[in-house]
DNA sequence: GATGGGCGGGGAAACGTTTCCGGGATGTGG
DNA sequence: CCACATCCCGGAAACGTTTCCCCGCCCATC
C-alpha cells in the first residue's frame, strides 16, 4: 500500500524537462515534434502517469459517460438492450452507467433532474409512463436524451419505439393462417401502454383475417407466469373449443403452455400458442414457443447510435424510429 | 436550448450576498447559522443551482461511482448479481458503472488498469480466470476491489465465492436419496473453474452416497442448451439404464429434459433431472426443474456490502466469504 | 473596561487538467 | 542582412468545487 499520491502531469513535465502544456499537447496529439512526444512518453512510463479523467472532465466539460435508465435490468427486454448498448457505446469510448429506477416514477424524474449534475454526457431512458413532468423535464435537459418507448409527438427528443400493436397483429394473423378458428388472447393490464397496444393489435389481427372478435376469449391479467397459467386454465376450461392462445408476453404464454399440459391438451395439435418478446425462455420451452420479437436488441443499438450522433454534434431535428416486430415460428404453433 | 451556462456556486454566493466558502459550508451542513442556510437555499432555488459532481470529485478525490465488471451481463448469474448490487450501492449514494468485458481476458486487465484513472471509488470484479497478471494488478490497485469468484489465498483482496462443488454434491445426494441408482452427469468443459468444481462435487456426492463412479455416465460439453440436449441424447441412448441426470447448469439440464422427452422417457418417473444455477428457466420449464442455487443474488449483495465497508474506511484484513449453495426441489426430481 | 477565547465567515489556495496567449527561435524572402 | 511570418514551447488562467487560514466580532471573565 504505497500511499504515495498518483503522479500528475507536473511530475511528467519535470522528468521530461518540459512544461506541462507540452506534456498535455504531446499526450493529446497536438504537437508535431516527434522528439517531444518520445520524451514525454518516456517520462510517462517512468513515473507511471495515468491521466485523471475527473480533471479532464472538469476542463473539457464532458465525462465520457452515458446513463441507461430503466425499470429493472432483470426484465429480459431491457437486458437485451443493455447488451447492445454497452458495446456500441464502448466502441466510441463511452462508459455505461446503469440506473434501475424500480417501479418508481419519481425515481425516473430524479434521474432526469440529476442530469444537470452533469456526470454523464447523455442518457438513454425507458420510461414506464410519460407524465407531464417527464415532458417538462425532457424539454430542458442539459444533455442529449434518447427515449426508448412511446413519447408524445411534440416532445423534441430522439425516440425509438417498438410496435407491439403490429406485433400482436402478426401473431394473430399467423395463428389464423395456420388454421386456428378460435383464437384466445391473454393480455396484461389494459391500462398499461403495452397492454393496450397488444389488445388493439389482437383485434386488428382478427379483423384482418376476417374474424369476429369474441370478448369471451379475451382475458386481462398480469404479465407473469403464474397469472398466465391460472388465467389460461380458467379460459380453456370455460371455452374448450379454443384452438389457439396468444399470450401478451412469453411468461403468460409459458403459463398457457403449462395450463394446456395440465388439461391434457396437445400443443400444437389441439391448441397453438404464440408468445411475445422472444425471450430466451421461448427457445427452451417445450414445445419451443413461437414468439413475436419486438427487437429489443435493435432498439438498444439504435438508441445508442442516435445518442452518439447527438454527442457528435448533430443537431438535426429529433428523430423518431420505429423498429418493426418480427415473428419467430417455433413448434408451439407449427 | 438556452445556451446559458449552468450557474455555479459563485452565482449563488452573489445572490445570497455571502462568500462561496459560506455557500459550500451551508450546502454541506458545515455551518450552524440557520439564517445563512436559509439564505443560501433561497439563492440556490432562485438561480437553479445544481452542484457539479465533477468539480466535487476533483476536490474530494472520490466520485460516488463503483464499477461492476463481468463477462456478459446476459449471463443469468451476473444478472442476478447486478440486480442486488445496484440497489445496495444506490442506497449509499453510489452510482453503478457496468463493464461487460466479453470473453476477453485482456479487457479485464484493462479494467483493472483503468482504475488508476480513478473515475470510480471501487470495483467489483468477476474474473473469468485469474492469471498472474490479474494477481499483480490486484495487488496494486488504487481503489478497493472485491472479487467474486475463486481467488488464490495470498491475494490480499476481499473475495466472495460460491461453492459449486458442494452444490453439485448436494444435487447428487438428493438424487441418490430419491432412489436413483444410475446418476449421469453432463458437465461443461473440465478446464474451466466451474466445470472442474462441479465434476469434483459430483464424485464426492456419489462417494458420500456410497456409490461407485462410473466414468461412462460422465460427459463433458459446453454450458449450452443445444450441447446439453445433444449430449444427453447420446448418453441416454447408450445407457438406457440411467435413471437420473445432473446437468452442470440449467441450460444443460433443460437440454436433457428435451432429449428425454424426445426419447419418450418420463420425467421424473423414468429419469430424474437436476440442474444448477436456479435461473428463471428452471421455474417455468416442464416439468419445473430442480436446481441448485449458487446464491448469485447473495454474492452480489455481499460483495457490494464488503466494498461499501472498505469505502467507509475499514482496513481490516481482506475477507473471504463463501456463500453456501442451496437446492430447490421441483417436479423434475420429485 | 481591557483582554482572551471562541466562533463565524471571507479570501485564497488547491485539486489536475486543457488551452489561450505571448515570446523567442527559426526560417524565408526581399 | 534585415524584416516578417511561422512555429514551438512555457507561463498562466480557467474549469467549479472544498477547505485551510486568518481576521474580526462578540461575549465572558478578570
Amino acid at each position: 500500500m504505497s500511499q504515495r499520491r498518483r503522479p500528475t502531469i507536473h511530475e511528467v513535465a519535470k522528468v521530461a524537462g518540459v512544461s506541462i502544456s507540452s506534456v498535455s499537447r504531446a499526450l493529446n496529439g497536438n504537437t508535431s515534434n516527434a522528439d517531444m512526444v518520445a520524451r514525454v512518453n518516456a517520462a510517462v512510463r517512468e513515473v507511471g502517469y495515468v491521466p485523471s479523467v475527473v480533471a479532464q472532465s472538469l476542463k473539457t466539460r464532458h465525462t465520457g459517460q452515458i446513463a441507461f435508465a430503466m425499470e429493472d435490468i432483470g426484465n429480459a427486454a431491457y437486458l437485451e438492450m443493455v447488451r447492445r448498448i454497452q458495446p456500441t457505446l464502448r466502441d466510441e469510448g463511452y462508459r455505461l452507467l446503469l440506473h434501475s429506477t424500480g417501479a418508481d416514477v419519481e425515481d425516473e424524474l430524479g434521474v432526469l433532474a440529476s442530469l444537470s449534475q452533469n456526470y454523464v454526457d447523455g442518457l438513454i431512458l425507458c420510461p414506464l409512463r410519460v407524465t407531464d413532468r417527464h415532458v417538462e423535464a425532457l424539454r430542458q435537459t442539459a444533455v442529449p436524451v434518447v427515449v426508448i418507448g412511446l413519447l408524445p409527438d411534440d416532445v423534441p427528443v430522439d425516440n425509438v419505439r417498438a410496435d407491439s400493436r403490429v406485433g400482436a397483429q402478426l401473431a394473430v394473423q399467423h395463428l389464423a393462417e395456420a388454421g386456428a378458428r378460435r383464437i384466445a388472447f391473454i393480455d396484461g393490464p389494459l391500462d398499461t401502454v403495452p397492454g393496450r397496444a397488444r389488445y388493439d393489435g389482437y383485434r386488428m389481427g382478427l379483423a384482418a383475417a376476417g374474424r369476429e372478435t369474441d370478448d369471451a376469449l379475451i382475458r386481462f391479467t398480469d404479465f407473469r407466469f403464474d397469472a398466465g397459467r391460472q388465467t389460461a386454465r380458467e379460459l380453456l376450461t370455460e371455452h374448450p373449443d379454443v384452438d389457439a392462445v396468444f399470450g401478451a408476453n412469453d411468461l403468460i404464454a409459458m403459463g398457457a403452455l403449462h395450463a394446456l399440459r395440465e388439461l391434457g391438451r396437445d400443443v400444437p395439435g389441439d391448441v397453438r400458442v404464440v408468445g411475445m418478446d422472444d425471450t430466451p425462455l421461448a427457445a427452451t420451452s417445450f414445445p419451443p414457443l413461437s414468439s413475436v420479437s419486438l427487437g429489443s436488441a435493435d432498439r438498444g443499438r439504435i438508441a445508442a447510435e442516435l445518442l452518439l450522433r447527438r454527442l457528435d454534434g448533430d443537431d438535426a431535428p429529433p428523430e423518431r424510429v420505429t423498429v418493426p416486430p418480427s415473428l419467430t415460428v417455433r413448434e408451439s404453433s407449427r
